[in-house]
DNA sequence: TAGATTGTTAATCGATTAACAATC
DNA sequence: TAGATTGTTAATCGATTAACAATC
C-alpha cells in the first residue's frame, strides 16, 4: 500500500493533489461565484485586486490561492474567467453530474426541492421523499413527492451516492444509518444534530441555528461598540 | 475617547470583551447547541472531553475555549450545564428578545417563517412582507404576508433592528439599501449575493451554494481518496 | 520602455496542541 | 488519599501578511 497517511504530514498524495485546507476552499468557492458573475456581466478577465476587494481579504492572498489551485494569471491582466471557472470547477468537484435524493419534504426540504440553482454545481435531485403519507403523491417543482418505501430502489437505479437531508431532528440519525446502508456516501444536512456516520461518509450540516448565533453574536458586539463609541 | 483600537491589537476593550475570533464563536455555538441537548437529556454536567468526542476537537482546546467564554468547570466533574448555558447565551448575544422583519415569502422564505425554532434565540418575526401582490394575505404557519408598503411602518412600530433577507438575488441589494435606511442594523441574507453595506451594518451570508460547493469538495476528495487506497 | 500586475520567498502572527500543574 | 478532570504555560504548527522579484 502506497497511500499512508500520517496524521499532519499529509504529504503522501500524488504531485497536484495537495489537500486544501478548508479555509482556503471557502474562498476558492467564493471566488467562483464572483468569477462566474464577472463573467456573465462580459468581463473576460479579473485580477487579484478586484477578487479581493470583493471577498474582503488581502490581493496576495487571492494570489496565493490561485497559486495553490494552479491556477495562473497574466500580470497586467489578471486572470482569464474561463480559466479561473473551470479549474476551480474542477477543484470543488463541480464537474461530474450527481444524482441525489432528498429526504423529507417539509418546508424547507420544499424549498430546496424547487430551487434550481443547484444544478449549476452539477447536483440532480432524482427524488423527493417523505415518510408522511398525507404528503405523498403531493407535487412540488417537478418533483412528486415519493413514499420512502421507494427510496431504495431510486437509489440503486440512478446509482445515488448523495443525500439531502431534510427531515425533523428526531429523525434524522435513524435516516442517516438506513442511506449509509444503502450505500449512500455523502450527506448534505439540514437537520439540526451532529450526525454520527462511519468513516469514509462525507456530512455536511447546513446547521441554521449555529448561524444564527454567530449572526446574534456579531450583531450584539457591533451594538456593544456603538453604545462604547 | 478612551476607546481607541488601533488594527491588530485589539487590546482597547473594557476586561472580560475580548474580541473572540471567529472559529472560537463557531465552536462555543457548537458548544451550547450540544449542551442544551445534554440538559434536555437529564444531563446536570458535562466533560471537556465529551464535548470534544461531540464537536470532533482536543479536549484541550475545549477547555481553552471555555476559559476564553469565562467559563469554569469542576474537576473531577465537569462544567455544570446551566453555567454553560447561561453563559454562552450572554457572550453569543441570545439573551435579549429580537424583533425581526422577514422580506421575502418565496418558498425558502416560508420556510424560515414557519420554523420555530429561532425563538429559542430570541428571534422573533414580526413580519412577513413581499413585494408579490398575489402572495400578499396568504398565510404561512402565524403569519400572514404583508406588503412590502407596510413594512416601513412595522419596523418603526417594534424598532425592529433585524432583517432576513429571502428576496430573489435580482432584488437583495436593493432591498438591503432600503432597509439599511429604515434603521435595520443587522442582515441575515439568504440571497445568493454579497450585500455591501456601511460599515457598523452588520451582513452575514447564509449562502447554500458556497455550503453546497464545499460538500461536494470534501466528496470529490473523499471519493478520490478511496480510489487511491 | 515604464508601469501594472502576477508570483514567490521570508517574516509575522495567531491558533492549535502538548505537557504538566492545580484542584476537587 | 488516589484519581480524574480542569486550568495554564510553553512549544509547535499553519495561515496570513509583507516585501520584493519576475513578467507581460
Amino acid at each position: 500500500m502506497v497511500v499512508r497517511s500520517r496524521k499532519g504530514t499529509g504529504r503522501t498524495r500524488r504531485a497536484g493533489e495537495a489537500p486544501l485546507p478548508r479555509a482556503v476552499i471557502e474562498r476558492l468557492a467564493r471566488y467562483h461565484q464572483i468569477t462566474s458573475r464577472a463573467g456573465a456581466a462580459g468581463q473576460s478577465y479579473i485580477s487579484s485586486a478586484e477578487l479581493a476587494e470583493l471577498v474582503g481579504v488581502d490581493a496576495t492572498m487571492v494570489r496565493k490561492d490561485m497559486a495553490s489551485a494552479e491556477i495562473s494569471g497574466r500580470p497586467k491582466v489578471g486572470y482569464f474567467i474561463g480559466d479561473v471557472i473551470s479549474r476551480l470547477d474542477q477543484v470543488l468537484g463541480l464537474e461530474q453530474r450527481k444524482d441525489a435524493v432528498l429526504i423529507g419534504a417539509g418546508s424547507l426540504g420544499s424549498a430546496i426541492a424547487r430551487y434550481g440553482g443547484f444544478g449549476r454545481f452539477g447536483l440532480k435531485i432524482s427524488g423527493v421523499f417523505d415518510a408522511d403519507y398525507s404528503r405523498v403523491g403531493q407535487s412540488i417543482g417537478d418533483h412528486v413527492i415519493l413514499p420512502m418505501e421507494k427510496c431504495k430502489s431510486v437509489i440503486q437505479i440512478f446509482g445515488v451516492r448523495i443525500a439531502v437531508l431534510t427531515a425533523p431532528a428526531s429523525a434524522a440519525q435513524e435516516l442517516a444509518d438506513w442511506l449509509v446502508g444503502q450505500g449512500i456516501r455523502g450527506i448534505w444536512n439540514f437537520a439540526p444534530v451532529d450526525l454520527r456516520v462511519p468513516a469514509g461518509v462525507v456530512v455536511r450540516n447546513e446547521n441554521l441555528a449555529l448561524g444564527l448565533a454567530q449572526f446574534l453574536h456579531q450583531l450584539s458586539k457591533a451594538e456593544g461598540a456603538e453604545l462604547r463609541v
